[in-house]
DNA sequence: TTTTCGAAAAATTTTGAAATTTCGATTTTC
DNA sequence: GAAAATCGAAATTTCAAAATTTTTCGAAAA
């Protein structure tokens, strides 16, 4: 029989999923201290609650823990940008390989949809005056995009994996970023095309060509 | 007021490198359920610190985590091992190759340093009637070996993401593994020889080739 | 002025118990 | 007899407080 009158109760996925995109975006900054017991003020639980979901998010990168020492949000540099930024690429050319090589018609389809919404959302976003308010919708459906690039590669650790980079490449670079210059977008609306066209022809060597200079910008 | 006369206390670090140890060396096996309340019993501590301490485990893949389900060493299958031993000849190929380019004199000298530890203890292993007792320090060796292979690489994310990964090879593969057939470790010395000779001599392919040599029989 | 030391303050980790959820087995119903 | 519902035991998650560790800050010594 419960008795909840009001459903005072607060999900642990939900605070994971609420940290998880103020890390990504920005709002709590790389580097900065994450203290369950100011967090716990934010949400209605107990301190050892967050502490729970703060381990959680080191599983995927955004949050560093060190022993006695606590939680902090992943520290952005030069070199973890640099490296993030490789390592990404890496993963994204191995996958998308994979997935030509052995992705069947129900991946074309998927990629084709996926590419169809994000590039709806980066017209709307060259036409628009702020960009600000189309960056959650813009990240989800850049992700979804790329995430569906290498989901035919048939290695779920390495789909893992690009997961969790994809998200360290957000926190160091976009959630930083307020300043897109006038033209960024259009360069990423080509940028896309070349990498579906190149994807759906089946042209390997071209589609990593063009993954490597989709992200060569933040090496 | 410390009031331990004897050292009762066993570190939370403690804890976990035992369990990692078990895990790896199937003691803990592949699949099977980790209770924190029964595995408190061997510790002496709270349940409470045992699942922070799985929570932990979660992060090099040697245990999995199910909202409300508890945890779970990680289970062992065909697909699995086939992934793990793909993803860890991408890693390795390319980590290998990026040390190549960019090691200096330290790195061959850690090198050949680590080789030598290891083709003494797989000459002992080649010599002896039993293979077991000899299988924790083979498997250091072996990590410590291959992680030099790729240490001068250049990309801290690299470096972590392999050392996970081989970790869930080590539980995948030779945990379950109790039957090495009679000139399996001959064949080891010569892959690790093949692979420290192109690997000194900056042959990035012929380095590459050995690497998959060396591990394709897991695929 | 700089360094070192130690006590106070703050933050983290651990604990044991309570609340919640899941799992397995028995009973009920169709 | 099979499927669905129900009940109790076991396991998981959450909580608030105690124990431990680290950090801070001011005073004394070099």
């Amino acid at each position: 029989m419960r008795r909840n009158v009001i459903n005072r109760r607060i999900d642990t996925p939900d605070i994971y999923e609420d940290l998880k995109a103020k890390l990504v975006s920005g709002e709590l900054a790389p580097g900065r201290k994450l203290k369950p017991t100011e967090l716990q003020g934010g949400y209605d639980c107990s301190p050892n609650t967050l502490r729970d979901v703060l381990m959680r998010l080191c599983n995927v990168g955004l949050v560093e823990f060190q022993m006695q020492r606590g939680f902090r949000a992943t520290p952005s540099s030069l070199e973890r940008r640099s490296d993030v930024a490789r390592f990404r690429i890496l993963l994204e050319r191995e996958g998308a390989a994979e997935s030509m090589a052995s992705g069947g018609i129900s991946w074309e389809a998927d990629l084709t949809a996926a590419h169809h919404r994000l590039l709806h959302i980066e017209r709307q976003i060259v036409s628009a005056d702020d960009v600000q308010p189309f960056l959650p919708l813009w990240t989800d459906a850049e992700r979804e995009f790329h995430e569906t690039l290498i989901s035919a590669c048939g290695s779920p650790l390495l789909i893992e994996t690009y997961a969790r980079v994809y998200l360290q490449f957000r926190q160091q670079f976009v959630g930083q970023q307020r300043d897109f210059g006038s033209n960024y977008f259009e360069a990423i609306i080509a940028e896309h095309q070349a990498i579906v066209d190149a994807a759906l022809a089946r042209d390997q060597h071209g589609c990593q060509a063009a993954i490597y200079d989709h992200l060569k910008r933040n090496l």
